[in-house]
DNA sequence: ACGCGTTACTGACGCGGGTTAGTCTGCGGA
DNA sequence: TCCGCAGACTAACCCGCGTCAGTAACGCGT
């Protein structure tokens, strides 16, 4: 026997070592309804463990299988990826809903506003995709769900006939908004999370005027500011809110843009939350560690990532996926909302 | 003609098509070296553009290809990757090092310590993996790199014959703890990014004492306390610490824990940097934001992912691959650090 | 007219495994 | 005795593509 390279076993080798034809090893190892006898099976599946058998995916894909794989695409940009302390959070749900139903994920952080991801499907690289921040007007997203790939958003996007997963923007604000109300705030700002091009940020901003309507306040044009992702937006923000009203709480729709705003609180001489109580949105891990802990609304990272996934393989094995699913939020009270001066002691009624 | 069912194209379809063969197809699309005429290619082109033609990969990897994909294994437990802000970084390195050559990545994040990932090579569904946070012990992994698998670590992991890319921890707490010295500050704490079982955690604490040898200071026992990734461990080591020595500086191997550390001294009336010092590892999105902006060691994370990404795909194409990889830190000096007291004014020599 | 090298292409096999349509054996019942 | 049938397997085809070993046509020098 001359020396041979190691070769990756096949079926076939197991065959022939358990003394069967092929097809009955893979009968065996599919599990299939034939019949089979014991001893046989038994015989087949010692040979495959002594090869160490391992089926090579890629065959088994082609012989009409599906890719058992997730294409996870990640429309946001650098500064947001970088700057989204949940992803990982989103990326660990989504693996374990895959890997619970014996798929894998295969992540595309798309830098710029490229990167032909529809590949990944008509390839046959994966079976269907999860778009995290889909964007308006995303040509090849259109054309893969006109095509009918399994296709499941994470986010929001208006006019696209795909299902949708998200959290609950909308009422998650509300909740922190009626939070500052009935600490007896009034004059309440709000800093958006990013542009209002970016429905996450118009929902949220939606939830903090209703909120304020249902108390019968209109809010004011000039209570409202843009945040943009980051520490630094919250910081410019905050500055211009300071400057034009007189606010004695603020609905910052992110904690990390909450953190530039209370920096920006901070060199104005104003303590929080003693001159003005602040609410953040996300429930960063830093958040209960700010200076002051940050009231915030708990966003279930981890839940939205499996939430999605399950979704996706629902869709791919032709369940019936609801057309949008919202994940609730909660209010996580801490120490950077407090009752108003006016009405610190004597808890007023409405 | 009936109606049918619309069936991805293969490549007889095109070569039908174009009125040439399967074999023209194929050399024409992988830009083979051989002799096809100018008219026959473009004939093929187009008839490949008209159909949308894309090669189904699980196909072409059977026909003796690779499968293009690299696989990513986070070692880390839960809670570490939630807690990780740099690791959205790392991943957005690796995929775009891997794109940059035609590869895909398969994410696995291990939850618990089990998960074989060891299928991922064994299929054929990855060329070659990155262990991120690779453990001690780990037979899995011991396995795959004596059958020879390509295996490149993020991180370290001594007596595994792999390569590996880390950042230069040693000398990046070196450099912070020097500029704690050259400010004039003796009494130097440490706090730990993670309990020393971790190797990262090791380098930095070598780092510091390293660095106050070189200034003739003997560290001492009671100056060292251990973190564990997290605030509030950061919050209860800086306890510690206060409690059992009179430090007027600290050396925190985390930016997260450090953020505890500073709340605890912060609890205690300690301000930083008047009365104490603190310099953290990481550089996180955060940092430069803290009250007061965080003085730091700037842990380049996309490089990072970068480099591991492009050291595995060298291992793939059978390039020499250095043994070890160190990406320099960069100390970057905020807020959080200053002269020690009795040297404020008058610089004092050595 | 013939040999010989290009140029331009094609036939057929193999990658590893799933699957359908059998084959062969043994046995109970009519 | 012979049919029928269930149990236990197997031969052969197919998935889509890469690739080696040809083959046919053509030009060219002698």
């Amino acid at each position: 026997m001359v020396a041979m390279e190691a070769r990756r076993p096949t079926s076939a080798d197991v065959a022939a070592r358990a003394g069967v034809s092929r097809t009955t090893v893979s009968f065996v190892l599919n599990d299939r309804p034939a019949s089979i006898s014991p001893a046989t099976r038994e015989r087949v599946l010692e040979a495959a463990r002594e090869l160490g058998y391992h089926p090579h995916a890629p065959a088994r894909q082609l012989a009409g299988g599906s890719s058992h794989t997730l294409g996870l695409v990640l429309r946001q940009s650098a500064q947001q990826v970088a700057g989204d302390a949940l992803l990982a959070e989103t990326l660990r749900g989504v693996t374990n809903a895959a890997r619970a139903r014996g798929f894998r994920v295969i992540v595309e952080a798309l830098d710029p506003n490229d990167g032909p991801y529809a590949d990944l499907l008509r390839s046959g690289r994966a079976d269907g995709v999860v778009i995290s921040g889909p964007r308006l007007g995303d040509r090849e997203l259109e054309a893969l769900v006109a095509e009918g790939f399994p296709v499941v958003l994470q986010g929001s996007l208006p006019g696209l006939d795909a299902p949708s997963v998200d959290i609950d923007n909308r009422a998650g604000a509300k909740v922190a908004v009626a939070h500052l109300l009935s600490l007896g705030h009034r004059r309440i700002g709000c800093i958006t999370n990013a542009p209002l091009a970016y429905t996450a940020a118009q929902e949220r901003l939606e939830g903090y005027e209703a909120a304020l309507r249902e108390a019968g306040i209109e809010p004011q044009r000039t209570w409202i500011a843009e945040g943009a992702f980051d520490a630094p937006s919250g910081h410019r923000a905050m500055t211009e809110l300071l400057g034009r009203s007189d606010l004695d709480a603020v609905f910052v729709a992110s904690d990390v843009v909450a953190f530039g705003a209370i920096g920006a609180l901070r060199s104005a001489h104003r303590r929080v939350p003693e001159d003005i109580s602040v609410v953040g949105f996300d429930d960063i891990p830093l958040a209960a560690f700010f200076d002051p802990p940050l009231t915030t609304v708990h966003l279930p990272a981890y839940e939205l990532g499996h939430a999605v996934g399950e979704a996706l393989l629902d869709r791919i094995s032709r369940a019936i996926v609801p057309r949008r699913t919202l994940l609730p939020t909660e209010l996580v009270v801490r120490a950077s909302t407090r009752g108003s001066p006016s009405t610190r002691s004597p808890r007023r009624d409405h």
